[in-house]
DNA sequence: TATCATTGTCTCACGGTGAGACAATGACCG
DNA sequence: CGGTCATTGTCTCACCGTGAGACAATGATA
């Protein structure tokens, strides 16, 4: 919860973070607003002089949710010269009570690695960083308008997990253990924004093998009761 | 051809470069060899202060093929600390008759972002950089050892050549103007490192759109004259 | 007991694919 | 000069995955 001084972090260079949930039939991800100034981005940081890159995005996880062992996939870089908006990052310094001449470093250029992320959205325990007021969950396609090329990141990231979706990632990292076909179903509909056919989709995932399916039955609702699956095999890192 | 100071470029931050071409029946890499090491690496750099990323690549393989406007793509960024590894960087700096106390800043650990690129085979001309005696092409599977982690590099960079395969690009960037159907098989069989059904790629390629036959018939050589093609449409940046 | 939405499964038509066949072509050889 | 033979463009056919729809089974509700 404190900003190191520039020594520990390598300069010029930072990590951005789009971490999905699913919630309530919709896909979000996790926005931090700084201090008084009603300004969102995703949340970031700073690599370790001698940190692999890697494990400072996993420790910026783990801060913010208090979760390890989070599926996590890099998927681009941004480094234009855009991206730099030194009047703004010098207001969001100073809102937040620390002094421009501590953490000036923090108004040079940066260059960001972007990192998805897939978590179980139940699991969650939320803590803002010295930076910011709060940090929530926003529906994907509400999001509010967020700074320097933050939104451009969220297209990025969710292109790349549109387009590298199997059957793994979804059920084993953003649903619960035990879960019906219809839910699996609504996950994926959720991440592709579109609705899938129905019988399409139950034969190709039972198809798949990474389905086991429980032969206990969902009780107390409505109408015929379905299967419970889990998924197999391993998944995450 | 000179080595600018520290204060020119961001510290910490490189890029390594990939690139692609294809000449006799194989797909090929170029690969540098520093001075009076036999080590080899891959074509890489630095990002200066005020550059953008890409432009930064872009210049670093202008100076080194005399090629602009080239299809790149960013594939991956390396940030482990194993790649670092300062007394294989030292003797690279006084093997080529710098000195350490000037140069002591590329001894640091970097961050490296890798980029992959595709260009036409003939129409480049080499030019080794203030470092390297020689730069070449190396067949994609019988590569010199290679320092750091650049052989984790190609391999990346391969696999996401094959994955994002497209019709536009393979024949835009690696073949002449014209070529036949045959050769635009083997590029692709090249790249994928495997042999494809004659019958459905031809099915395929020209049901694409993206190729236009030009009547004109090859001659001179054997049996039946093969039509020519060209590919239609945008395709680099 | 009748109603009705949901679920698991099946069937069918459609489109793309790989394998193979076929004629056309054009250089080479006897 | 005619036969041989490899290459090329195209066609046919069997096969597989997909989307659409049908159907019975189920289980809460009226």
């Amino acid at each position: 919860m404190r900003l190191d001084p520039p020594p520990a972090f390598l300069p010029h260079l930072a990590y951005d973070s789009v971490i999905f949930g699913y919630s309530d039939l919709k896909l979000k991800i996790l926005v931090m607003e700084y201090h008084r100034t009603n300004w969102f981005a995703l949340p970031g940081g700073f690599v370790g002089v001698d940190e692999p890159l890697d494990r400072a995005v996993r420790r910026g996880l783990y801060e913010r949710t208090g979760l390890k062992d989070i599926f996590l996939r890099q998927f681009q870089t941004f480094g234009s010269l855009e991206r730099h908006d030194p009047a703004a990052m010098r207001q969001i310094i100073e809102r937040s009570g620390y002094s421009v001449d501590d953490y000036g470093w923090m108004l040079d250029r940066f260059v960001s690695i972007g990192y998805y992320a897939l978590i179980d959205f139940r699991s969650v325990h939320l803590r803002p960083d010295a930076l910011s007021d709060s940090i929530g969950w926003y529906d994907i396609d509400r999001l509010p308008p967020l700074l320097f090329d933050h939104a451009k990141m969220v297209e990025q990231a969710l292109a790349t997990l549109r387009q590298n979706l199997e059957a793994n990632l979804v059920g084993k990292n953003l649903l619960p253990g035990r879960f019906t076909m219809k839910e699996l179903q609504l996950v994926y509909e959720a991440i592709l924004g579109e609705p899938l056919p129905r019988s399409s989709f139950q034969r190709k995932m039972l198809a798949s093998g990474h389905l086991r399916r429980h032969e206990k039955l969902q009780e107390g609702k409505a109408h015929k009761a379905p299967y419970l699956y889990s998924f197999t095999g391993e998944s995450d890192s």
